[in-house]
DNA sequence: GAAAATAAATAGTTTACCCTAAATTTTCTT
DNA sequence: AAGAAAATTTAGGGTAAACTATTTATTTTC
């Protein structure tokens, strides 16, 4: 069964490997903020589950499994950073919060955020009313608009 | 420390609590979908902590400690849960996500949902245009608006 | 090419949850 | 009030994910 702190480890690969190329145990004990032999236990965990091609002081790669699920984690991050920084959270905030959303919601949820990011986009207009509006009233806490 | 699962110990209790007036081990399990046996075990953990009172075979109570955080969780998830159904989420679906969401949330990200929840029903209208036009491009995919 | 530095792997613990099975206590029925 | 049934507790295990400390490999440097 694969877990959130798999998905977890699989995002950090698959950045460390855009990024790097090349994929150390330490860096991804750096990135999760934990030691290098607890990362060598998970890497054991993740390749018996074919999410990860690893032997040992070997070159770390996704499998295509494994590198599947990393992007559709990435492309949920996307979209869900994008919402909530339409809702005006601050960034720093709204990618620690995306990067927990991300393991948790269901492809229903998922479905409206996109549409309300589509929604937003769609709009002729870089911003549309209503959310100006919004953004007024987080601001403010009153209308300004006839809604 | 107070993990996430305590958390849900506490929405349940405090909930059963209000509906039932008396909390039996097994009905927390049930709640829980867990086995009595892991409800003793927790409850004595969570007494430790201060969040509830409990001893062997008598009446559990949650402290006052407790009952603040249930409280505040429920406040918390009945934001969540107002919000994903305003953005389309079928009940269930929403009420699930948002039992996810209430452990991780920031305060940053929860103000911004209460604000929109605020933003939506401070309008005079009972829905606004903008909301009804979203519902239909979540339908649609098609703008119907000068937005 | 050997010593020193760095990286990775292993062994043994810990903590938070959960489980099953068995023992005990309480409650219900007759 | 005694025996049956239900609820609770205890004992003993298990798994996921971390840790520290030690050992083994690989690189770097002299």
């Amino acid at each position: 069964m694969i877990t959130k702190r798999m998905e977890d480890y699989l995002r950090v690969i698959y950045e460390l490997k855009y990024y790097n190329g090349d994929i150390k145990i330490k860096d991804i004990a750096f990135k999760l903020n934990i030691k290098p032999s607890s990362v060598v236990e998970m890497l054991d965990r993740m390749k018996d589950l074919g999410l990860v091609k690893y032997e040992k002081r070997k070159r770390i790669t996704l499998t295509k499994k494994g590198e599947e699920i990393a992007k559709s984690l990435k492309v949920k991050n996307e979209s869900i950073l994008k919402f909530l920084k339409l809702l005006g959270v601050p960034h720093n905030i709204a990618v620690e919060d995306a990067h927990k959303m991300e393991h948790i919601l269901s492809k229903e949820t998922l479905e409206r955020i996109k549409d309300f990011i589509l929604y937003v986009e769609t709009c002729p207009k870089p911003i549309p009313n209503w959310l100006k509006n919004f953004r007024y009233f987080c601001k403010y806490k009153k209308l300004r608009c006839k809604c």
